[in-house]
DNA sequence: TTGTACGCGTTATCAC
DNA sequence: GTGATAACGCGTACAA
């Protein structure tokens, strides 16, 4: 039997330099030159090689390179809240960030449970793996997973408590700035602000900047702050009612999350008023199958998701070249303007 | 300078077994050996050992491990649509099935393109995966992602259109007829079906398992037929303006998505129609933030995804074992009622 | 230009 | 009970 037809007849061991070396009459050394590239190999002795490595479907194995190289060319992911909607398009820009530099990505999900946290965190450095992305959930700083770590580390979405670590944040200030000037813009003067749950800080953040901005045009919202309960329409729903009655006034009405913005809209919708003509109304999340479909179309903040992830990815890369970041990167919301917003006519 | 120094002079490097060797003073086989609890190791010369080990903070290299032992510890999640909403739940049950066994996940997401799809394959078996699960879009069956491959493949929602691969879905045609079943213990009989996009197989098959439940009991859809359309709010708003029109009789919609039911209750309110009294309405996907916030809160079928990522880790991992299973099993989906249907006033 | 020999970190076998 | 030694698959000095 010879080596070719030993390797067809065992299709599932996969094929070694050691087959391919003795297929084209070489030694390993040789083989692995004229498969990378090196110089001083005939270009005979390389085209009979890679032959071999093509009939053999050699495909070498990355173990034993990292083994060798110190470096495997895989990063962990470790999520705190995967269901959430916003790890998918974090880790979509990251995955797609590593990809280009043909990384393979150790996906994580700690439940939001420490120890679960710290098994992933021991399991992926037991991998060797080069770096780690920690994905917070989106509610507060969160601590630091770990010091003195073998490997660099890069937060993202939620940042780290020790501001010696590198985070890639949204910047939800520019948000709420952005999301105010452009209500202003439309000529509204008289508006109120249906936000979230008070504990998460970036629902404060954004409240934050649209009240600046407002400050700034010497204007306030109405009522002086943001109406705080939690991320839902039934919340945007309730919220809505009170809006109306307290400030029959309002012209428009920012929410802290596109759900909000679908409940305040049903009510508008029940009460009469016209959007955007009476009210105007915007968003947060630019999260699609909502936006889109609602009546009218909303205008929201994209938060630019993927964005964030492909710059968390390029951090860490970075850091892993030696070429270490610090501190907190920022990452620009986008306004997505629908119809729910418009000049009032 | 002592051994011990040296690891904490130089952090970044982590330890081998041949620190800890020496700085127990033993060999590495012995080393080895204690700490993987073999026997034939004094018990002084084992808590040495482990005690060393733990001062120079080591974990075994996963990567040499695998090198010897011919397996990785690690599998390839290629999934083609992570943006969708159904590839998560999947992936999380996945990732918690695998986790159990200490197995790492390696992510891809081939944005659906087929290029991609072959570039992340190639580089899941250059990194050895023990074995990997194929996460197709929602439409329709795929197609086989190789043959021959070195190493068992599950496919996980999309079944492949190779019947001889080993596949796990939902059971669409069983969900259909849980919903149907459902509404005629509700006491309706009068009963439209507004589906989604008909091109997706698994919109025809809940459609077909809902007829064959009226079927047995003597009745049949409205119009004799589902509408389909798209899967959005726009398509079931335009559907139910549409049913009510050519059937005012109606007392009960099915609907294709949590998402088309949404648009069927607007409309429904709009018209002034009480849900459920006057017309029961049902959806499909259990999306939470959908159908609990909305007004009333919507029955709906839960396809349990998470049991479908499962199933398909555990089908892997015994294939990887070397039980490896075959044709296509099918996982039960779950009634999720609330208040958007109930016995007829 | 090609081949030999070694090392990466681990485990298993077999001497001692 | 303990310790050399070989092996896993690959890359690279260095010798031929």
């Amino acid at each position: 039997m010879t080596d070719e037809e030993a390797a067809v007849a065992t299709p599932h061991r996969p094929a070694t330099l050691k087959d391919i070396a003795a297929l084209a009459g070489v030694s390993i050394a040789t083989a692995s030159k004229a498969l990378n590239g090196r110089e001083h190999v005939r270009e005979e002795t390389r085209q009979r090689v890679q032959r071999a490595a093509e009939q053999l479907h050699f495909s070498p194995n990355t173990l034993a390179q990292g083994l060798f190289a110190g470096r495997t060319g895989t990063v962990g992911l470790i999520t705190s809240d995967l269901d959430g909607r916003f790890s998918i398009p974090i880790l979509m820009g990251a995955e797609d960030a590593f990809g280009a530099g043909s990384m393979s990505v150790f996906l994580c999900d700690a439940r939001g449970d420490a120890i679960r946290e710290q098994h992933h965190l021991r399991a992926l450095l037991s991998r060797r793996v080069d770096g780690i992305i920690v994905l917070g959930d989106s509610a507060n700083p969160r601590d630091s997973i770990g010091h003195d770590l073998p490997v660099p580390v890069v937060y993202a979405y939620a940042p780290s408590t020790d501001p010696g670590d590198v985070s890639v944040v949204s910047d939800n200030l520019g948000a709420g700035r952005m999301a105010a000037e452009h209500l202003l813009a439309c000529g509204r003067s008289r508006i109120a602000y249906i936000s979230g749950d008070v504990t998460y800080e970036v629902a404060r953040e954004r409240v934050a900047g649209a009240a600046a901005v407002l400050g700034e045009a010497g204007l306030q919202l109405l009522g002086g702050e943001a109406l705080y309960g939690a991320w839902s329409e039934v919340w945007g729903r309730g919220a809505a009612r009170t809006v109306l009655t307290r400030f029959p006034e309002v012209d428009a009405i920012l929410c802290g999350s596109d759900q909000i913005a679908r409940g305040v809209l049903d009510v508008l919708h029940e009460t009469g008023r016209t959007v955007p003509d009476d009210i105007a109304v915007i968003g947060h999340d630019n999260w699609e199958p909502l936006a889109t479909q609602s009546r009218p179309p909303l205008t929201t903040i994209d938060m630019e998701l993927q964005e964030v992830g492909r710059v968390a990815a390029q951090l860490l890369v970075e850091a892993i070249d030696g070429r270490p970041g610090s501190g907190s990167h920022r990452v620009a919301c986008r306004l997505v303007t629908r119809d729910s917003t418009a000049p009032a006519g």
